[in-house]
RNA sequence: GCCGGAAUGGCGGAAUUGGUAUACGCGCACGACUCAAAAUCGUGUUCCUUUUAGGAUUGAGGGUUCGAUUCCCUCUUCCGGCACCA
């Protein structure tokens, strides 16, 4: 054995396990089944960064794992082909998407292969294979023939740069994900799937597969369902209704005025003459506004336009002015709504804006209600330093041991008493302060349940709020006044940390109302709601809707953030969506057996401006004769998002060959659900939304036979530039794995480092020293192997019991570890055992017997990270066959178990001293033990002990005085 | 604003039913080998102090406990996602 020199290697043994086929995943073996995906990459002209490395080495370190479990692994790899990216470097580099494809993924292929990744090469495919899009095609005609793929004309979101509608997954930020540039609105006509007949299903199904919260989460905000009405209401002056979503039709009786979104339909017919010239402005000065802008102006001040009409509040009966605001989205709900300003922020500020008129319905209820409690009218006094902009609190937990925090000035309202007298007896009393000014009172009455610890019963108590200045900090006299004598202490608190610190929600609110303006947005009691008041506003919810369901002005509703996913893209590189359109029988699909469409070839791949794809400029592909009827009709021009070929692709790895059908269902029963789906964050709302959408779909079909895609789905995290920045090609941050590997620190340091850099799914910065150590590491497993062979080891030596415990606690570990996907442990496991091999090492000089198994056990526990240099040191150890087809070694818990172990002192809590006892002692001969120590004799000197806290084998904790 | 995650030495990070905080690696210092350097091997490395020892310490503050990185409450900062969604 020479020097550790990853080149002599690495190579050698990549050509072998290919000549070998050793991670063939085999159809119907009896072995258990075990799928294990990441996401196939997008083979741009750029090549492959250290994040693909990240998840494809996690993948293979789970693979091969599995593998030496005994599962029968299907680990594939496959290429995202169509798309956007490559079609701009086609025709940047003027030569065909095609050639560009091929180039580049010859180039992702000997970078996925420089790493040893065990990926099943012989199931590999692109997504752009007319073998492959055939199936793409058909299955869209399956959501075609079930009325899911519908063409409509609506304003789509326009990527001016790449020419092309896009789905609103792909804006963040009203820009394109992939370009950045600000997004358009444009009318088109365009192809969309009902992602949104499946919401429900969407998220119910997150209920049934392993997702961490992160990920379902995103999900269900994505999807955004949220559970309200639809209410009519009915115009003063025509015969015309407006219908207004609401998730809070309990508000309804302060519904004050409606809005409607400037693109509302109904505009036109509201608007009355006078207001018309202004309106008409407003509108044009909304459509100016791409969304970028739109979205900016949220911050800014709302704006709106009275149209001149009004409508009636089937609650109140009231008559409602009708405003047109850009605050309402024609995209969300009905592009109307009801205006209650009490009690949401956005029609509140609204209101204040316009002078527009505010009823409160709804009054806040705290505590719960209990039996034979006392009912009293109260008040809550705010006194407020206008000066020093500070609020007086009483903290009732300063003084004694009194429960309770810091509240506001509270007291009852004496027989006869006026509201605002109650108010300031009870500052003089509580505070001393006798010169203060009335500023204004709440107009919500706090429904408040306590308990009174002065008076020691249950109240129920109806509160007024009111808000006082300090004219002069006078005293009457020492505060406070006897009667509640000493049992708080006063303080002035600044008015933005005073929310906080007031305990009692009650106080809180009243506070939050007259100090902080905010509006109440909670539940509580209605009032002025007609029958409705005095009930619960959450309880009543549901009432009041079916009561105007009854007379027909309304009905239940449940709207979706989720949009229909627009399935047009207007450019060359995607699978040409498989429609003709005959003038006389509308879209027909293409018939099955004429599938797939394939792509022309053409000269100009270049969008158009005009929204058409250029593949409307080739007329002798666009010019066919109607399935139907064999009239002259027209092929569909658009072709598929890049994300339909990614919507299916794992099933195509199941029968990557067939030409019968997409896959056939005895290895789709066979593979079933993938086990586990290891991809990007980036793509949670995107690619794995959409293909659990397909998936769903298919299944009720009686395509696929289970309801969803992934029985579990990880993401890993990002690894950043070492300065924490993003790597980015434009900054020339981006580590490049081939660059690595070929300076000579090989694949298997390389792995290593990107897997020991922070748990897997953590976002971290790159560590090129990392690679210095993992390298050493490596160096040291070789160098071990090397003198271990050239020693006059044995294997009929004396067995070393300090071996077979560093062995079997090595074992354990690691095993555990990758199960736990802690893999930057499980290596620091691996480093541990290699740092005792060589102590041990230094005074055994390999003599004992054992030597040679822990060393096969160190070679095997290191093949799924590095598989390379454990291959060589399996093959050098003398064993025949690869030791990737090996058995994961087992440990035996007697080796593990410690005979000797040390054990921690504790006194008060504080560490004093550790003991070297046998395992399995008991507390008391641990306590003799502790006594006779003579350092903790010191410690517990003229001392009873009063307690004793025993943990097995770890620790002995005392309570001494 | 809402949802999710995080905060531990000079750095990346360990520590799961609450039980010896800082495993493993990087970096740094010293030593061995060497004419020398690299490589390699070994030792040390949370901070403070009056250093045979004592004290402090897991973003901040409070709580529960014999004992809290871990559980509870309040807050700050950072990362990811959503955001005038009615």
């Amino acid at each position: 054995m020479s020097r550790y020199n990853p080149k002599d290697i690495e190579h050698k043994w990549q050509e072998a396990w290919a000549a070998q086929n050793i991670y063939a995943a085999k159809d119907f073996a009896k072995r258990p089944k075990f799928v294990m995906l990441t996401e196939f990459p997008y083979p741009s002209g750029s090549g492959m960064h250290i994040g693909h490395m990240r998840e494809y080495t996690l993948g293979d370190i789970l693979a091969r794992h599995k593998r030496m479990n005994g599962f029968n692994v299907l680990f594939p790899m496959g290429f995202d082909a169509f798309g956007l990216p490559t079609e701009n470097y086609a025709i940047k580099n003027r030569i065909s998407p095609v050639k560009a494809t091929r180039d580049n993924i010859a180039n992702f292929e000997q970078q996925l292969k420089s790493m040893g990744f065990s990926f099943d090469w012989n199931r590999s495919f692109k997504t752009s294979d007319p073998d492959y899009y055939r199936w793409t095609q058909w299955l869209f005609l399956r959501f075609f023939a079930a009325g899911m793929a519908y063409q409509e004309e609506i304003a789509v979101n326009w990527c001016p740069f790449c020419k092309t509608g896009l789905a609103n997954e792909e804006v963040i930020n009203g820009r394109h994900e992939r370009c950045d540039t600000p997004v358009e609105k444009k009318m088109l006509k365009q192809w969309l799937l009902r992602i949104t007949d499946y919401a429900d299903r969407l998220i119910s199904g997150l209920d049934s597969v392993d997702y961490p919260p992160s990920i379902a989460d995103q999900q269900v905000n994505w999807i955004g369902r949220s559970k309200g009405a639809e209410i009519d209401f009915q115009l003063e002056k025509s015969a015309e209704k407006i219908r207004v979503f609401t998730t809070r039709p309990d508000t309804i009786y302060g519904a004050t005025f409606l809005v409607l979104a400037p693109e509302h339909p109904l505009v036109a017919e509201v608007t009355t003459k006078s207001q018309k010239e202004q309106i008409n402005r407003y509108i044009k000065a909304t459509q100016a506004k791409t969304d970028v802008e739109r979205q900016a102006a949220a911050s800014k001040e709302k704006t709106g336009v009275f149209c001149g009409a009004y409508a009636i509040n089937p609650a109140s009966q009231q008559r409602i002015p009708i405003w047109i605001a850009d605050y309402i989205l024609m995209g969300y709900g009905t592009g109307a709504i009801m205006a209650v300003p009490a009690h949401d922020e956005r029609d509140s500020e609204f209101a204040t804006k316009y002078s527009l008129p505010v009823q409160p319905v709804i009054e806040p209820e705290y505590g719960e209600t209990k039996t034979g409690e006392i009912t009293r009218d109260s008040i809550i006094a705010v006194l407020r330093n206008k000066k020093t902009n500070e609020v007086l609190l009483l903290n009732w937990g300063a003084r004694q041991n009194q429960s309770g925090g810091r509240l506001l000035i509270g007291g009852g309202i004496e027989r006869d008493e006026d509201i605002a007298a109650a108010a300031q007896r009870e500052i003089r009393e509580e505070t001393g302060y006798r010169d203060v000014r009335f500023v204004q009172s709440s107009k919500e009455i706090v429904h408040n349940h306590y308990y009174s610890a002065v008076k020691e019963r249950d109240c129920y108590a109806k509160i007024t709020g009111l808000l006082f200045d300090l004219i002069s900090d006078e005293l009457v006299a020492p505060s406070p006044e006897p009667g509640e004598k000493g049992k708080f202490l006063l303080e002035w608190v600044p008015v933005e940390t005073a929310a906080q610190l007031i305990d009692d929600p009650a106080h809180r609110r009243v506070f939050e109302e007259l100090v902080a303006n905010k509006v109440f947005t909670g539940e509580g009691l209605m009032v002025n709601s007609g029958k409705y008041d005095g009930l619960n506003s959450a309880l009543m919810r549901e009432q009041i809707v079916a009561d105007l369901v009854k007379t027909r002005q309304a009905e239940e509703k449940i709207n979706y953030r989720l949009k229909d996913w627009i399935f047009s893209r207007q450019h060359y590189w995607g699978e040409p969506i498989p429609i003709i359109h005959c003038p006389k029988h509308g879209p027909v699909a293409v018939p099955d057996d004429q599938l797939p469409v394939k792509l022309p070839p053409v000269e100009h791949y270049e969008p158009t401006n005009s929204g058409e794809s250029p593949l409307g400029l080739i007329e002798d592909w666009v010019n066919v004769s109607c399935p139907v009827c064999g009239g002259p009709a027209k092929r569909e021009t658009d072709t598929m998002p890049n994300w339909a070929g990614s919507s299916w692709y794992y099933l195509r790895y199941y029968d990557p060959h067939n030409d019968l059908t997409f896959a056939a269902g005895s290895k789709l029963n066979y593979w079933g659900m993938v086990d586990l789906y290891l991809g990007g964050m980036e793509h949670t709302t995107l690619h794995l939304l959409y293909s659990r959408f397909w998936h769903q779909f298919l299944f009720d079909q009686g395509l696929v036979p289970t309801p969803e895609p992934y029985a579990a789905r990880r993401g890993q995290g990002i690894i950043l530039a070492a300065d924490n920045s993003k790597m980015s090609k434009s900054k020339g941050n981006v580590v490049n794995p081939t660059e690595i590997i070929e300076s000579g620190y090989g694949a298997d340091a390389l792995r290593l480092a990107i897997i020991f850099l922070a748990p897997y799914d953590q976002t971290t910065p790159w560590s090129p020293e990392a690679l210095g150590g993992t390298y050493r590491f490596l160096n040291r497993v070789w160098t071990l192997g090397a003198e271990f062979q050239n020693s006059a080891n044995s294997t009929t030596g004396q067995k070393s019991d300090l071996l077979d415990r560093l062995c079997n606690t090595a074992i354990k570990k690691v095993s555990e570890d990758i199960n736990g996907m802690n893999f930057n442990t499980a290596i620091a496991a691996l480093m541990e055992y290699v740092n005792g091999l060589y102590k041990f090492k230094t005074e055994d000089k390999f003599t004992s017997g054992n030597w040679l198994s822990a060393l096969q056990v160190l070679a095997k526990l290191l093949a799924p990270f590095a598989p390379h240099l454990s291959e060589q040191l399996w093959q050098e150890l003398g064993n025949d066959g690869s030791i990737h087809l090996s058995d994961w070694p087992k440990w035996d818990p007697k080796f593990v178990n410690r005979q000797v172990t040390v054990i921690a002192v504790q006194i008060n809590g504080k560490l004093r001293g550790e003991l070297e006892v046998e395992a399995g002692i008991t507390q008391e001969e641990t306590l003799k033990l502790v006594e006779q120590e003579p350092k903790l004799q010191t410690q517990l000197a003229g001392k009873e002990i009063k307690r004793v806290i025993f943990v097995q084998d770890k620790l002995i904790s005392l309570v001494v005085t």
